[in-house]
DNA sequence: GCTGAAAGTATAAATTC
DNA sequence: GAATTTATACTTTCAGC
């Protein structure tokens, strides 16, 4: 696989990239460091990367087993509804539940999948019913016995990693 | 649904870890602000939810788009091996490969369920290859066609947040 | 946990390549 | 046009209370 270099972006602003999406407290001295430039030329290239949407945003990552998060699910669902005022409600509705990580509008028999995070059964009882209310037609739920890997980092750079 | 506060974590400390999950970059004089405390109380509370795992690493999430990933997949693969050494071998395989993000294995039907990024069609297929050559007996791919939400945002305080 | 000072870090300005 | 060095402002972090 070959790294994503085009007019706009060069070795050094994917470098840059690759080093904040493993690591964003890193300080802006050492990150220079490692990119082999002074310090304000790789800040001006990170506040670039910011304003122009390549980094989107910096965020904890918090431990959710540690939180009280025993379930993680991934859960299926559908709708009869065509209608696509309905639709754009429904997948509102999804987008503020806190509980929802993740929804995808996919290809397949179902019309969703949903990451979901719950702390006990119980609560997972009531999300369900909470998915009901919403007219939604099927609920294939699917639960996370172990979790493998779990990472938000891009494959900008060639390397293969582990975390 | 109620906060999760423990002997551990009293509400000022979820307060300090939902603040760092939604924006990491916030400053610590803005963060002791917002959660009334001084600079100091507040920087000592965010070194222990550090060191004791609440906050498990900060990191940059990265526009999957304009980085050139165009696919974004939900990989369903089941194995026909039950020994457990190859199938340790296997998952290592798995957590090694970069376009993997996420590796669970689940209830259900099939064995795991991936989430990988792509670039294109022809990283797709090259992809599937590398899984057939693992030993992986049956492959059910899902693609996104639309992300409705996408969020590392755990429901540690009340209220529903729509990012 | 607070206040205030010292150390460290980021950002801006001026300059050079 | 983009990087570097120098200078300044800000932020974190360490005492003492």
């Amino acid at each position: 696989m070959e790294s994503y270099v085009s007019k706009v972006l060069d070795e050094i602003d994917i470098k840059i990239l690759d080093l904040l999406q493993k690591e964003s407290q890193i300080n802006n001295a050492e990150l220079a460091r490692r990119v082999n430039l002074s310090p304000p030329a790789t800040h001006t290239r990170i506040k670039r990367l910011e304003s122009e949407g390549f980094i989107e945003r910096q965020v904890a990552i918090l431990n959710q087993e540690k939180l009280g998060f025993d379930l993680l699910c991934y859960i299926f669902i559908s709708t009869n509804i065509h209608q696509s005022e309905l639709l754009e409600k429904i997948e509102g509705s999804l987008a503020t539940m806190s509980e929802v990580l993740e929804c995808h509008c996919l290809t397949g028999e179902h019309d969703y999948l949903l990451k979901v995070v719950i702390r006990d059964r119980k609560e997972l009882d009531y999300f369900i019913r909470k998915l009901n209310k919403l007219g939604i037609s099927r609920i294939q739920t699917n639960l996370s016995l172990r979790e493998v890997k779990n990472s938000t980092i891009l494959p900008i750079v060639d390397n293969e990693q582990s975390c």
